[in-house]
DNA sequence: ATAGTTTTGGACAGATCGGTCCGAAATCTC
DNA sequence: GAGATTTCGGACCGATCTGTCCAAAACTAT
């Protein structure tokens, strides 16, 4: 046995996946990086591989901790169309208050055109932006707060269009009340 | 009078608006610009003052040749829905086929949190896209297409923000069929 | 042809990039 | 406390970044 790690892997890497949620891969060095981690360069290396390695993690990490699904709350005992405003509620506070949106979203759009792994990664995410939605409409559906005729999967992705459209919106000037 | 320049400015800018569009701001070095370009350093500094002023330069080039506007054609004698459905198609098919949206979207995810001038940019364009929809809906209401009652503005939003959130999701890899 | 003017290629510069490496310090077991 | 083992700070690396500068080339006007 020997000297114990002085930082928590978990801890950090939280932090660094607040850097590139806030600025984008490119726009992120590692010196940004290892300020906000606390740690060293060799600690970096050592623990992490390289800054793409840290990235795909932070992709990972964003999904457990800050994707939609991980924000909405599908269980609580309330009109399903009260969550949905909920949801974007939230992120349009994000865009328009943080300037920042949907981690997978901000990936695709900067990365995507040259980088097919990241371009997976964040279409995967996407789709799971999309399925909390259908969940949502299919319990809506069955509350009776929807239609029964409507088609839960195509609402749900004009749903998502909607969604990563207003933190677009949101990240330029465009004021609150577009809700 | 004095040796003539050896290359087309607007040609240069055109071709260095295509790079910026579909590489993003930081994701162009200076030595990409200048081959595609085809011109040299001085040239370039010379010219177009420095990389952020060009990106800037390239931005009103992008309004005035490929934004929304200079490519929706609101004159033709069609439905306005054909036209709506039209104009999704075309961006749909870059953001599908060749990994890039709109200039101002894109410039907007990139660098809103950090630069307001470039922000404010971007918010100007992303207004003129909804703009060209209000025009869309005002002509839809005139001629019976959509109701007299609905509010074009608020439409105009909305059908904003499914431009940007189609874009978004065509970036990463959702397949052309969420039309 | 010559003088005058402007463009151009490329050498150069300083900063920063992501990444490697090693000696010193810290902590473990015994 | 001794010895083994691991972490850590920071010097160092080559590549690349944006941007400057200047001598030579290219052109015009006379």
């Amino acid at each position: 046995m020997a000297r114990p790690r002085e930082f928590n892997e978990e801890k950090a890497l939280d932090q660094a996946m607040r850097v590139f949620w806030t600025q984008g891969y490119e726009g992120t060095s590692l010196h940004d990086l290892l300020q906000a981690m606390g740690i060293s360069k060799s600690s970096f290396y050592e623990t992490f591989g390289s800054k793409r390695d840290l990235f795909m993690r932070s992709l990972e990490h964003f999904d457990e901790t800050q994707s939609l699904h991980a924000v909405a709350n599908l269980d609580a005992d309330v009109p399903v169309k009260t969550i949905i405003a909920e949801m974007f509620a939230v992120i349009i506070d994000r865009a328009v208050n943080q300037k920042r949106g949907c981690m997978f979203g901000r990936s695709a759009v900067e990365l995507s055109h040259r980088d097919p792994v990241v371009r997976k990664r964040a279409a995967a995410g996407i789709r799971s932006v999309e399925d909390t939605f259908h969940k949502a409409v299919l319990r809506g559906k069955k509350s009776g707060e929807f239609s029964k005729h409507c088609a839960a999967r195509p609402l749900a992705r004009s749903l998502t269009a909607t969604f990563y459209g207003l933190q677009v919106m949101g990240n330029a000037n465009v004021p609150q009340r577009v809700l």
